[in-house]
DNA sequence: CAGTTTATCTTAAACGTTAAGATAAATTGT
DNA sequence: ACAATTTATCTTAACGTTTAAGATAAACTG
């Protein structure tokens, strides 16, 4: 059979194809009579509406917002912090009537999905160099979050500042040896220390804000904090973490304060401490970062900072829709003080 | 500055559009040098490629194949078996040089994001009938994962004799009370038990496959299975899953054997039971679904129906890539015994 | 050297829309 | 009753590509 366009359905309505398209899009066009019986006629031979590629082709939208994810889709997507984030943009979108469309940034994307979206929310430091560069060519309205690119509007927390706090706080609390279980600090797929060369990096990336934030504090407090006692933990999970906090925590002398860059991390942490058979906080306390939802149930509770992702999603969102792309906007967060610290 | 079109790069280089396009997608259309200097010169004005939308218009095809999510997308995707299910499509996805697209189910997508794709993967049973029936109009090839919908191919697990298998196995072990965590049994947002008439339910969903083996299974060692004693989750998570536990955990005759419809469930149990004081296995075993990689680290380790997400994504992709919708295929899982059974 | 093939490029017609301007009919004001 | 306005619909020209078919010139064939 063939294909039920716009032209089709107005030849067999006898009325032009402006007449059609303007009962979809424009009903103040034509009399309302007439509107309901190119409905129904186009209902009746299945036709769904005007062609979407076509009339992205003609109006230059697509009413699409892209999520450029800075890993695989699949690992991006199943942190909770990034799983926040989408959410409170996809409330926002919906409400708008934009779709959302998330890319992938590790892998090579295609043209299609990449040329589509009428702007993009880009989500942590890019990886893929190029993509970037066509994404910035296009034109098109750009956002960042949790990320820094010079030109580009953002919405970050104050990661150096909170990063401080919860130090500040922890190292009061807590005498003994310090370590830092350090998330994507740099770039290697494997669990190790970071060098004495490594300890400071011109990077803008969010984790290295953290670690500056760590380092002040130490420093402020007299307390020791070198490389070798900073972890960098490649992918944020259980099971990286947990290799880290093994080899943190099997140390002679052993250290009494993990400073965990995320709370999932902080949480395979707990894990490893109790299968050592220590108790939080006697013999170890730990603060993680972010404030997850598991961290209130974790046994023990911890003490972290608390980010509102999905706020940053709505207010990310909110800001590209109305074009604010210029803005750097700065949220607030809060030290949730628990058990483990 | 004027947009940069093949038209526009044509006009400049004083050659033809067509010829323009052919340096873009058929080299052998024009010589090599010619060639070569287009692209050098193309690249250096920054064009950035054949404008995806009107290629798509002209060519009929996206190069982009949909995942149909039953749930928002946030949700469907932090889910453990989605997420492996999405990666083992997108490595096939990849390397076929398409782009995977994610549907939400949930919400009133808007029609780009779904008219584009050349072929759908439905994942789960559809929770938005009249997306469903768009798609299935599009005439574009379709393919269903984890459901069953009547003249669409397929690839599934046998819900229903792994379900049966499992239980047969931890009725045989256990003896006592027995209880049923299930996962979206009904439709409602709240945990709950069933009522007698919800017992049997002519819905294809997995969930409904999988309490359909346990019946049997339980019938089978005349063991008593009673609706109140199944109950219903709403949300595959911890905190939903823990709410039914405790459920069913603080009955007087207390359940020594739980059926979880899916390991993040059963986890949620496993964690109760520990708030509870009961020691697994000896005062309560439990069995879960799925195979999910935190199921080995847990404490106790949970006995388990392992079904390789990933590898179904993977035979789904190809499938649909081939052009191979019409069969229903039945993949093989294995069952995982560990010491929580 | 006429006839045929090959390599290279151009022309022009789609693809399915939308937006601006044109036209004709109906309504209004004076 | 007639110009002025409003309302309803139509015509036309894009939007940026791809591709079948045609044109031209150079290279081969016997």
């Amino acid at each position: 059979m063939p294909k039920v366009t716009l032209k089709a359905l107005a030849k067999h309505l006898g009325v032009s194809v402006a007449t059609v398209s303007n009962a979809f899009n424009r009903p103040d066009q034509l009399s309302a009579e007439l509107r309901k019986h190119i409905l129904q006629e186009s209902e009746k031979l299945g036709f769904s509406g005007p062609n979407a590629t076509a009339r992205s082709l003609r109006t230059g939208r697509s009413d699409m917002i892209a999520i450029l994810l800075s890993d695989t889709l699949e690992y991006s997507v199943s942190d909770p912090v990034a799983n926040q984030l989408i959410k409170g943009i996809a409330e926002v979108l919906q409400d708008a009537g934009k779709d959302m469309l998330l890319l992938s940034g590790a892998k090579a994307v295609h043209s299609t999905a990449e040329a589509l979206p009428d702007g993009f929310i880009i989500y942590g430091s890019p990886k893929n160099p190029e993509q970037l560069e066509r994404v910035k060519q296009s034109g098109k309205p750009l956002l960042c979050v949790d990320c820094n690119l010079s030109g580009i509007g953002s919405v970050n927390i104050d990661n150096y500042q909170y990063a401080y706090d919860i130090a500040e706080y922890a190292l009061k609390k807590q005498p003994g040896k310090v370590a830092v279980l350090g998330l994507r600090l740099i770039d290697s797929d494997r669990v190790c220390r970071l060098q004495q060369h490594e300890l400071y990096d011109a990077n803008e990336a969010i984790s290295r804000r953290r670690l500056e934030g760590y380092l002040a504090a130490a420093k402020q407090q007299q307390r020791e904090l070198n490389a070798e006692q900073i972890w960098h933990i490649p992918v944020n999970n259980h099971h990286y973490a947990q290799i880290a906090a093994r080899e943190a925590l099997t140390q002679h002398p052993r250290p009494t304060l993990l400073l965990c860059m995320s709370d999932r991390i902080a949480l395979g942490a707990i894990s490893v401490a109790r299968q050592l058979g220590l108790n939080i906080p006697q013999d170890l306390r730990i603060v993680g970062f972010d404030g997850i939802e598991e961290a209130e149930r974790s046994y023990p509770a911890l003490t972290t900072v608390a980010q509102h992702s999905d706020e940053k999603g709505r207010i990310a969102a909110r800001m590209l829709l109305a074009g604010d792309t210029a803005e750097n906007v700065l949220l607030p967060c809060e030290l949730r003080l628990r058990d483990s610290c």
